[in-house]
RNA sequence: GGGCUGAUAGAUCAGCGGAAGAUCGCCGCCUUCGCAAGGCGGAGGCCGCGGGUUCAAAUCCCGCUCAGUCCA
């Protein structure tokens, strides 16, 4: 390894190779005295107060030095339509990872596994990235952050085509420090480090000053690979394809050792923290304004990068930060609001990060909307401590995990919440790992896709052009599987399923014979047609598309991104795609937004897009490469996932949306005539789903809607005569509600209730909705009729009660029509009662208080002669059968145990 | 994506197979110059929706819907 670091710059430069005293590793220097690496924990700061740069630097004069440097050494800024110099802090170009974490993994892993030339070469960029591993450092080390700038230049060197390499690196690292950070060249040393990372690996030089590490030259030149010759750390590696000069410089570190400020804080956000030290009234607890001031920079990233706080995914990791900004506001006893302050990071990083501070609005509503719910969440988990503490006394450690893991508490809240109860709680200081030991039996899932490489490749007609519904073709590939018999041709215009679009039907005509095609799949390459019935040889086939079912899927299509569009034209462009399935009648569209979509937003969202559909937009299909297409439309294109391969196609809606997309699409939003909002809900934190029907799936649905409408208000009729007959849609949502069904529900429940409502006089009402509001009202009304007990009634079987010679004992006997408990409760208020009475569907047993009675087996035995059983208390018990027929037999027999049980007694 | 909770009065919740409850809030009366407090009384429940088991379901089982929360 050593011959790696072995460079003709470190010796034409008078650079001694030393070992440190320390840690052992070698290091490249130019102070003869130094015996130690400059890393820490072998060396101390010494920059503090005391930098050996020239002249403090901001953060700004930083990356414009470094930037414009290397541009000077030819490298090539990148340029993005909407965050500019730089990538979002959110990873949309990647499945792997949430946040973008440092500047390569802009370029992984599409370019550095070679699949796509890289967008500038050599090229340069300060990447703002966020790290959230060492989270409980941020404020208390001095030098930790979750959000900092990872300043890059980086090259591509394939065998034949090289830019550069070590030594250039080196050269270029040591001039950029000494011409534009002013740092005296002795105080920098070099060492030698391997560098192992995401599935790559490759040496490395640590560049060190005043015991801080300013940048990491990574030349990485393997990859992982199983079969590889390499082993580092257990796992085997291969020479990589390209030669990838991979470097980090910490702009806010290098910027921190010119000003040498007590901690990294002071010169990442002085600003903010002026801010913060001025809105306090104790300024002592410098940690959590530190955090404080870091995280409200963390916000203004993630959420001005559009993400959506949620339960999952980088929505989490945006909530996880939200609240631990909360709790820090909370205890500093800030009177400013998280929004408050979030916005006041937006207008400091206005001027170098303009794409931030064009969210404004919507960050705001959403920090408002996650406070709010942050503070319902602690209020609620308050009340559930203060109860188990009433219960039980203490909070063990297992009430500890059930708060924080499902109610969200965490533990050092709950033992402030417990303090004000006088309860110390203890937390385990194993507690993470509780928590962890809990999730542990989790497997992650493992996708085993076969992929048959093995078959003839097909070519696709339907990209030629996305009209086609008849072609010949040749059958080059035949099968028979238990789900029938599957070919492939060499082209074909039926659509494989995927992207949410389900797969073509058709017929081929084989030998003159129609065949069924049910099927279409994609494997690799090949495009799959399972057939309906089996074939007998033949070598031509004339296939012919279903057009009544593909032509809706296009409009469907073609809809979802007109609706994402005018979505986002309403919203904010912080919606983004979660999910779509289409369908032939109908389409759903999932995507991401911070609240559920309101009422009257349904109309709004139904109008803009079809104002779009009416302005009759040509809808452009291109194969565009990968780096020209995210120059031009930035990483919105990939809202319906990232597509692999230098090529990918195109589908842009001009001025309205933009998507990499595999789909077959119309030529012209004109062609999808109408939309229609069917259905919107929210179908997990942060995401809401539209359901929508395009052209005339859209008329059918209101055709339904509309005899749904009138099924109902035939069956009002006898009731309720309306008037107003406008909005039926809204109408039939708001009827659902009042009922709490969802609307294919509500004729069945609209029944039910009528049923169940008492000969009314009949009314008139102006609207739909009024009329279910009676029905409700008349329906709850007769609820608590059938409860009410009647005086009339109860009168009349206390006077009609079997004395019983002898005794004070009055035994009730009877059928009544409402509630026999309401009855019999209402008869033995008085002193000695029994009573047995049946209401058609129970027959109910009870006794007063004074008398001394165990009903329970009665109610069985009584029960048996109605074909059922019973039990119950021994004071009122039920029973009840299917043989109704005999209640008089069991309602006689009851009397003759009742006399029966009391003179037992 | 994988868990774990929860849904009962306007609010917070108890009940977890045999008459739907508590506390706060609301209304009325008593008390007071008035208010607060106190006393007495009252109104207010599709026990989330749909099935199933049972003689009997708020309660048990299965779906669904909605909400919360943790993990990756």
């Amino acid at each position: 390894m050593q011959k790696e670091y072995d460079l003709k710059y470190f010796h034409e430069n008078g650079y001694q190779r030393k070992k440190c005293k320390t840690c052992g590793d070698y290091f490249w220097t130019l102070d003869s005295k130094t015996e130690f690496c400059g890393d820490q924990p072998c060396v101390q700061f010494n920059f503090i107060g005391n930098s050996p740069a020239k002249r403090p630097l901001t953060l700004a004069e930083v990356r414009e030095g470094f930037l414009s440097f290397f541009e000077k050494q030819k490298h090539s800024r990148l340029h993005y339509p909407e965050t500019g110099q730089r990538c979002p802090v959110v990873a949309r170009w990647r499945s792997d990872i949430y946040l973008t974490i440092a500047s390569i993994a802009d370029f992984q892993p599409h370019v550095t596994s070679g699949v796509i030339p890289p967008p500038a070469n050599p090229l340069v960029i300060s990447q703002p990235c966020i790290r959230l591993n060492d989270l409980e450092e941020v404020g208390r080390s001095g030098r930790h952050l979750t959000t900092f700038e990872m300043m890059g230049h980086h090259a591509f060197n394939k065998q034949t085509d090289e830019i550069y390499w070590k030594e250039e690196t080196v050269a270029y690292c040591d001039e950029f420090f000494r011409t534009k950070i002013g740092m005296p060249r002795e105080a920098i040393n070099y060492k030698e480090q391997l560098w192992i990372g995401g599935g790559n690996a490759g040496p490395c030089v640590e560049v060190l000053a005043g015991g801080l590490e300013i940048a990491t030259l990574v030349f990485m030149n393997m990859k992982e690979d199983e079969h590889g010759k390499i082993s580092l750390e257990e796992k085997y590696y291969a020479p990589n394809p390209l030669n990838i000069v991979d470097t980090g410089y910490g702009l806010e570190r290098i910027a921190w050792f010119t000003t040498g400020t007590p901690t990294v804080y002071e010169t990442a956000f002085p600003q903010m923290l002026t801010f913060l030290y001025d809105a306090v009234t104790d300024t002592s607890d410098t940690v959590s304004i530190y955090a404080l001031a870091d995280h409200t920079k963390c916000l203004s990233f993630m959420l001005g990068d559009g993400i959506v706080p949620s339960n999952v995914k980088a929505g989490y990791l945006a909530r996880l930060i939200i609240r631990r900004s909360l709790r820090f506001i909370e205890k500093l006893q800030l009177r400013l609001s998280l929004r408050q302050l979030v916005e006041q990071q937006l207008e400091y990083l206005a001027e170098e990060f303009p794409s931030l501070i064009q969210r404004k609005i919507q960050i705001g509503e959403i920090l408002d909307i996650e406070t709010r719910r942050f503070s319902d969440t602690l209020s609620k988990g308050e009340g559930l401590i203060k109860r188990i503490l009433k219960d039980r006394q203490t909070i063990d450690s297992s009430a500890l995990i059930m708060l924080y893991d499902t109610y969200g508490m965490p533990p050092d809240v709950v033992q402030s919440i417990a303090q004000k109860e006088n309860v110390t709680v203890v937390i385990p200081s194993n507690f993470d790992s509780m928590i962890a030991e809990l999730h542990s039996h989790e497997k992650a899932e493992e996708e085993i896709s076969e992929t048959r490489i093995d078959l003839p490749a097909t070519h696709p007609l339907y990209y030629d052009d996305h009209y086609t519904k008849e072609f010949d073709a040749t059958i080059v590939w035949k099968q028979t599987t238990p789900r029938g018999t599957e070919i492939i041709l060499d082209k074909t215009a039926f659509y494989p399923e995927g992207g949410g679009q389900p797969a073509d039907k058709g017929v081929f005509i084989i030998d003159g014979k129609s065949i069924p095609v049910i099927h279409v799949e994609k494997a690799a390459h090949s495009i799959i047609h399972v057939l309906g019935s089996s074939i007998d040889g033949g070598t031509f086939v004339h296939g012919k598309i279903d057009w009544g079912h593909r032509y809706p899927l296009m409009k469907h299509h073609t809809g979802t991104h007109v609706v994402n569009g005018a979505l986002r034209s309403l919203f904010g462009e912080h919606i983004w795609q979660a999910g779509s399935q289409l369908g032939v009648s109908e389409a759903r569209f999932d995507f991401a937004h911070y609240k559920p979509i309101a009422e009257d937003e349904i109309k709004k969202i139904e109008k803009v897009a079809n104002q779009f559909i009416t302005q009759a937009i040509p809808v452009e299909k291109k194969v565009m490469k990968r780096n020209d297409a995210e120059r031009e439309y930035g990483f919105r294109l990939y809202q319906g996932g990232v597509p692999p391969g230098n090529l990918i196609r195109v589908l842009n809606i001009p001025g309205i949306d933009v998507e990499a997309c595999g789909g077959t699409h119309l030529n012209n939003i004109k062609e999808i005539e109408k939309v229609r909002i069917l259905k919107t809900e929210r179908i997990a934190d942060g995401v809401n789903r539209i359901t929508f029907a395009a052209g005339k799936m859209a008329d059918v649905y209101q055709k339904e809607e509309y005899e749904l409408y009138q099924r109902m208000v035939e069956l009002l009729s006898p009731i309720v005569t309306i008037s107003d007959h406008e909005n039926i849609t809204e109408q039939l949502r708001e009827a659902a509600r009042i009922f709490s069904v969802s609307t294919d529900q509500l004729e069945k429940t609209l029944q039910r209730f009528l049923r169940e409502i008492a000969a009314v006089k009949k009314t008139t009402a102006s609207k739909f909705v009024d009329a279910c509001n009676h029905v409700f009202y008349e329906w709850k009304n007769a609820q608590k009729q059938k409860k009410m007990v009647s005086a009339d009634v109860v009168e009349r079987l206390i006077h009609e009660a079997y004395q019983v010679p002898g005794e004070t004992l009055r035994i009730v006997t009877g059928i009544c029509d409402t509630d026999a408990i309401s009855i019999a409760g209402a008869i033995i208020k008085e002193p000695g009662f029994v009573v047995h009475i049946y209401d058609g569907k129970k027959l109910v047993l009870a006794a007063s208080e004074d008398v001394q009675i165990d009903l329970r087996p009665l109610a069985s035995e009584l029960g048996e002669i109605l074909g059922g059983s019973g039990g119950g208390k021994p004071k009122l018990a039920q029973c009840g059968g299917p043989k109704k027929e005999k209640i008089q037999e069991a309602l006689k027999r009851a009397i003759e145990l009742t006399i029966k049980n009391i003179k037992k007694q």
